[in-house]
DNA sequence: TCGGCACTTTACGTAAACGTCAACTTCGAG
DNA sequence: CTCGAAGTTGACGTTTACGTAAAGTGCCGA
């Protein structure tokens, strides 16, 4: 069974993985547990820009790449605004100085924000860890004497 | 001044501040920069459920520290529900075994979904310090020849 | 040639988390 | 007594992040 590269024009001759690693949108959509649809979606809200065969979509490791920041942007609350502001900040040009500062002026802002919820995080993780240790000590007192 | 605790039935006689400390919806809303729509709101989602004297809701410092609670949760992008789920449980008797194991199992969840959080917030955070580390270098090299 | 499958676009539907009126009541101050 | 400020409920509007259905294209195997 050659590999299930799946509804593209057919592969050039005998090649069967690509130099340049190439998916279409089903194959992304599993590998990321998504729906095709909710990929467009991310198309459309500027996250994703895939090459096209035609009609349909091809998707490199770049876009690869970007559609796991942006779910784990997500995973971290973030809108899907806010995510591609991120990612394009990190796509852009910085050549000029006044570029550069911009984007330090930015990236200190996102460190500071991900310090702060990196704090309510392990507040919370701590809480977790204490109420998950009293509960066990219950438990065991609680087998010891019925 | 007295104690500014507006649009309430008249304070006993003298005291001022109350021994068991209360809070009308306008008073958290300030404290916590929420709307008083937003505080009404979660407690249509069972998050709050303060007394009330006569029509008017009167929170106390267990409902404050449910908010607290809730802002958290959602600065962590927990859905309103979820935060729920969560503050419920810490809330509920553990008195029997079922209803102690009950408890740890949802821990435990909690526990491993803060941890995943834990790793997302990690990741993103070196890769900013990184582009920090970066940008702050080039614009050293920048500076020495313009 | 005929399904069937994966892909396409268009378009309307929906759940979550509030915002935003509207239409009151209820106090305390003037 | 009237006014304003803060409270109340109710109902509809809005944004975000998709789900879902409709209707069509393109290729592949039987």
């Amino acid at each position: 069974m050659p590999s299930s590269r799946s509804a593209r024009a057919a592969a050039p001759v005998t090649a069967s993985a690509a130099p340049t690693a190439q998916f279409t949108i089903g194959e992304l959509a599993r590998e990321f547990g998504l729906t095709t649809r909710a990929i467009r979606f991310y198309e459309d809200c500027g996250l994703l820009a895939p090459e096209r065969t035609g009609r349909n979509r091809v998707y490199t490791v770049r876009d690869r790449a970007r559609l796991t920041l942006t779910l784990r942007g997500k995973r971290l609350g973030l809108k899907l605004a806010e995510v591609k502001e991120l990612i394009d900040m990190y796509d852009t040009r910085r050549d000029t100085e006044p570029q550069l500062r911009r984007f330090l002026d930015v990236l200190q802002r996102h460190r500071t924000q991900l310090e702060e919820r990196l704090g309510d995080l392990k507040s919370t993780l701590d809480e977790v860890l204490a109420q998950q240790a009293a509960a066990r000590r219950l438990l065991r007192t609680r087998a010891a004497k019925p």
